[in-house]
DNA sequence: TTACAAACTGACCGGTCGGTCAGTATGATG
DNA sequence: CATCATACTGACCGACCGGTCAGTTTGTAA
């Protein structure tokens, strides 16, 4: 009655729990440590339905990365449309990239390996077309802060922008190794880590003008 | 005659050829994208004469990684010594890091793929201390520029150094995403993406202390 | 010459993989 | 009722994997 299977809804069902656990498993192991075996058992299917949805091994990991960079993408469009002053902008962007990719990291992962692999196909073609969004809405931000005159203009804001996800990306993917290093207390603090990225981006490391450096005692 | 084949030799010279094959192949395409059947191929030996001198491929992938390790590291002691003023030996440090980086990246790939996959197991832990004597080393010199005063004490040395070689990193690895990206004109010139790395990491990407930021005309 | 160890090989093994197929269950349609 | 498309399954296939093994070649030493 109620869990009327009809076509739409059965298909659905199966379907969309087929997609799930192997979004999950492809995100956590990669694609070739997750065998058909795996995901069937997972879903609780025989191996022989999900091909009967999916026509190869491929489809059901592009489909599964497609699902990723769609829920990505429009994540992102929250974080480019903000205005405000320009350093509070560009921190309150910061943080929110980097929580997203550390609150989806399922995700992040994902799309992050298909990026930095450079294997061609349709699937990098996906990845990238998220990774280039991203980058290029990045690089609009930037542009309209060095416009309000917060920013210098004689620094390439493509070069901030790169200098801004690569710091993301490398403490999202470097997080585990981060903890084993000494003296990183921050590798468990993200907000942290986020915060004096933004204060070194925007005053930089050298001491204050005068060689002495007591503007802030 | 010359070429006496004795058992140091004979064995040597296949062993050797065997491990180079391998350190190019797991290196292009990593651990599980190559069969030993690929190796014994590129090495022109027989798949069981590989056995023979490797018992199992896990060795042989942790022979291969122990030798770039031990590259990696002696090509590294080079850079951490060196003095001057603190700027430009910072600036030397990370132009010298990332085109250690680009010439051996082979070797690179190979040790930055375990550091990044945490599985656990011997591989992994060669790999990771190699990324932390490069660590330990640059918040070493960190340190000292900021016993000179050329460097604000208040910020964390260590971060300094994570963001430091985040974006050597992040550069490695996303060099082929960044030239299919609109206006990363330094894809191609990591010289120029090192300084104006250690520019804003030194002058910041704030404009000057008045408003107006006309400082430099 | 014999003896022996190490280098080396082709054929083979058990197991897992992605993928197929014949056939069954089910529910809508006429 | 019969018909038909779709969801679904267990059994199976060929390919390839890491690894083994019996046996051959080769250089060395007694």
């Amino acid at each position: 009655m109620n869990p009327r299977p009809a076509i739409s809804d059965a298909s659905g069902d199966a379907m969309s729990r087929i997609l799930q656990a192997a979004t999950d498993l492809f995100a956590r192991h990669g694609f070739d440590h997750v065998s058909m075996n795996a995901v069937a058992e997972a879903a609780a299917v025989s191996k022989a339905n999900i091909f009967h949805h999916f026509k190869s091994k491929d489809e059901l990991y592009i489909r599964s990365l497609r699902q990723a960079c769609e829920a990505s993408r429009s994540s992102l469009d929250e974080m480019a449309a903000s205005d405000g002053d320009a350093w509070p902008r560009i921190q309150r962007f910061v943080e929110q990239h980097l929580t997203h990719m550390l609150e989806n990291s399922r995700d992040s992962r994902l799309i992050l390996r298909e990026v930095v692999e450079n294997r061609p196909g349709t699937a990098q073609r996906l990845a990238q077309e998220v990774f280039r969004d991203n980058f290029n809405g990045l690089v609009a931000i930037i542009r309209d802060c060095q416009q309000d005159g917060a920013l210098r203009t004689d620094v390439d804001p493509v070069f901030i922008s790169t200098l801004l996800l690569g710091a993301n990306v490398f403490f999202f993917q470097s997080q585990e190794v981060m903890r084993h290093l000494d003296g990183v207390g921050f590798a468990d603090e993200p907000m942290r880590y986020a915060q004096m990225f933004v204060d070194v981006l925007k005053q930089g490391a050298a001491s204050g003008p005068d060689t002495t450096g007591g503007e802030n005692p």
